[in-house]
DNA sequence: AATCTCGTCAACCGCTATTTC
DNA sequence: AGAAATAGCGGTTGACGAGAT
């Protein structure tokens, strides 16, 4: 074997480009059940033509039950903005303090307008003193409290270094200190994306943590698959393949329950 | 009706950081 | 300690749809 880093995945004979439904249903069901311990075997493991970075982006910014799928409401708009100006395109970092959205879906609102938005300054950025200069106050804007005779935003630096070297400072910790209320984070109009196949939306039944397998067990040990099951309707509502007529014809055409078939034991077999 | 332009967003690529051996 | 493997991040691309011309 050469010296170097060898390539994520090979890259002969690997599907690219949109996921299809069954793609979408292979990763859910796989993970549904094993998880993603590793994202380099699981294609292979679920059945998947597609290298373990796409499993991974797929899963992360499309198909986790956690999304929040929507528009951005102005809260969350101007938390964006906010955390922008005091972290840079640290995408990831700003989305932790946005439950539910994703890095990339973040980046992809900056970019398309709220960076037009910031850039003409219809939210004034965070200043000591936070009054706008333009009187009124947007409606939901977030009021950063802060001292005027304090440097706010070097301490909010040296918070966030000492956070990201030793932990010591959760990321609610931090938002506090921003004086962003986490609970306004979390009220947004649901909306289905367009056109998509696996609109996976908070609005259902809640799942099992497939990353924690006793989370998946009641009490006395017992497996919840009353709730698993209950979530399985549920997505395969979400992903069309419960609608009436065709795509239910279809879906009686591949000879049964999709889902389960992904689901049994003998389909999968990774950790044997 | 046809074509063009622009906005949106899912997905890919290349790189860095972290973990494992 | 260092190399390899893996995960994660941020920039970019390209397909698609909607509105304008």
């Amino acid at each position: 074997m050469g010296r170097g880093r060898a390539p994520c995945c090979e890259k002969i004979g690997l599907n690219k480009g949109t996921w299809t439904e069954e793609e979408d249903m292979k990763l859910i069901a796989y993970i549904h059940k094993y998880g993603h311990q590793n994202w380099r075997a699981l294609p292979k493991l679920a059945g998947l033509l597609r290298c373990g970075k796409s499993c991974r982006l797929r899963w992360t910014n499309y198909l986790r039950p956690d999304i929040k799928r929507g528009n951005f409401t102005k809260d969350e708009e101007d938390t964006i903005i906010k955390l922008h100006a005091l972290l840079g395109n640290k995408w990831s970092k700003i989305a932790s303090f946005l439950p539910g959205r994703t890095d990339n879906e973040i980046k992809n609102v900056w970019n398309t307008h709220l960076k037009k938005r910031a850039a003409s300054g219809e939210q004034q950025p965070v200043t000591n003193g936070a009054s706008t200069s333009t009187g009124d106050r947007m409606a939901g804007a977030i009021e950063i409290p802060v001292d005027p005779t304090v440097d706010m935003f070097g301490i909010l630096d040296d918070a966030l270094s000492t956070s990201m070297q030793s932990n010591e400072m959760e990321d609610s910790v931090f938002l506090e200190t921003l004086g962003v209320r986490q609970d306004s984070l979390w009220t947004s109009p649901q909306k289905q994306s367009r056109g998509s196949v696996a609109s996976v939306g908070t609005d259902g039944p809640s799942i099992p943590d497939v990353r924690q397998p006793e989370a998946c067990e009641e009490a006395d040990g017992t497996r919840r698959d009353g709730q698993r099951e209950e979530w399985l309707d549920y997505l395969e509502k979400e992903l069309g393949l419960r609608d009436e007529g065709e795509a239910w014809d279809r879906w009686d055409e591949m000879e049964g329950d999709l889902v389960a078939t992904f689901l049994q034991d003998d389909i999968f077999s990774p950790y044997d």
